[in-house]
DNA sequence: TTTGTATCGGAACGATAGTTCCAAAATAGA
DNA sequence: TCTATTTTGGAACTATCGTTCCGATACAAA
């Protein structure tokens, strides 16, 4: 019975992700989403609720997204050197192409709105661990494996290697020299030595 | 002639600081400040400019009082490894304390208002070049007087320092265990090795 | 003490924030 | 084709934004 709506629900969560991406939380206004998604005002609200229900559901979209590819990417290398490799080259790629200067959504939430909301914070505790467990299960396999040879306690090397991956992406924004990065990264895997 | 200022200037600019790096730019406003530092909101306007240019000031004195407490910590320990031990950690005291949540001015401020602006880009630029260039300087004394034995190359290593702290300093806003953050920086400081 | 000048307190400005409401439009089922 | 139901477009609401203005105040110099 009813009209059917005009847009594609995952369509504008992706593009109304972008803005908060780029622009933070409190940068980016309803006007703004409004004139860079192109549906109605009266629409957004129906459809996901007020600005901090968009803004959850659009940073969600944008976890799992990035879990997804982060999995992928780890799962296709054996060589677990390797694997950091390509993973830290996306960032390289993207100041190389000059694409994506919006660095990651996940840091920037941190460094805008902690401390803040507690019910976001708890959800960036648990992206960190889960992120940092897939780091960690996929060095222990390299040592399992033998591809890995290194006395150092995996989980903290986890730890360090999404420490540093943080900081590049902080550093990636304002740092438009690619090579340098690329030398950082090279260094920075030695902590797997 | 005329009547003098009610409130030291330095002091209410680091009330300013304090809350800009706190909550960062966008989601400060002027009664914010005015509320917190207890003065009008004229003498805001007529001793500094508008709500930029006070964030410029803030943000200007911030990075001189960390640079200056920078080099204090790097050039009052002789042995390189124990000066970024010693730097890194009062990241960690911060959480230990949990007085200062508020994470890293620079850092916060990079995610926020970059891409943005092209004169504080540019400052930040500056920013960098400058802490990466104390970096490298304090590894390449290590180096040449035979505290520090490695084969890398010190702008690399200084920078692959900075970019692990800048990261540490994201992390420290959500990991709330000094510990983790303890086996972090060890194993990073191996980089130096 | 008087005078001139800058500051102070607070009201007020227009613009924009987030949000709500409602009449008009549109479509799936009867 | 008609009807019931939901979306849509846009006006409108209140609160707050950054900023300005001005009369009252207070102090340094004359």
């Amino acid at each position: 019975m009813p009209r059917t709506k005009q847009f594609d629900e995952k369509e504008v969560l992706n593009k109304a992700m972008e803005l908060f991406w780029e622009k933070g939380f409190h940068a980016t206004s309803i006007q703004d989403l409004v004139s860079h998604i192109g549906i109605n005002r009266a629409s957004i609200y129906d459809t996901y609720g007020d600005k901090t229900a968009l803004f959850d559901k659009a940073f969600e979209q944008y976890r799992n997204n990035s879990l997804e590819s982060l999995r992928n990417i780890l799962h296709s290398e054996p060589d677990v050197k390797k694997g950091f490799q390509n993973l830290f080259q996306l960032v390289i790629d993207d100041v190389k192409t000059g694409r994506c200067t919006k660095g990651c959504f996940v840091v920037n939430t941190i460094t805008e709105l902690v401390p803040g909301d507690a019910a976001l914070q708890n959800k960036l505790v648990q992206n960190s661990a889960i992120t940092e467990a897939l780091f960690a299960e996929y060095i222990r396999n390299g040592i399992t494996s033998g591809n890995l040879t290194t006395s150092k306690n995996p989980e903290a090397m986890a730890f360090t290697l999404f420490t540093l991956f943080s900081g590049l992406r902080v550093m990636a924004k304002i740092e438009q020299n690619p090579s340098k990065l690329s030398d950082t990264i090279a260094i920075g895997l030695t902590i797997l030595d």
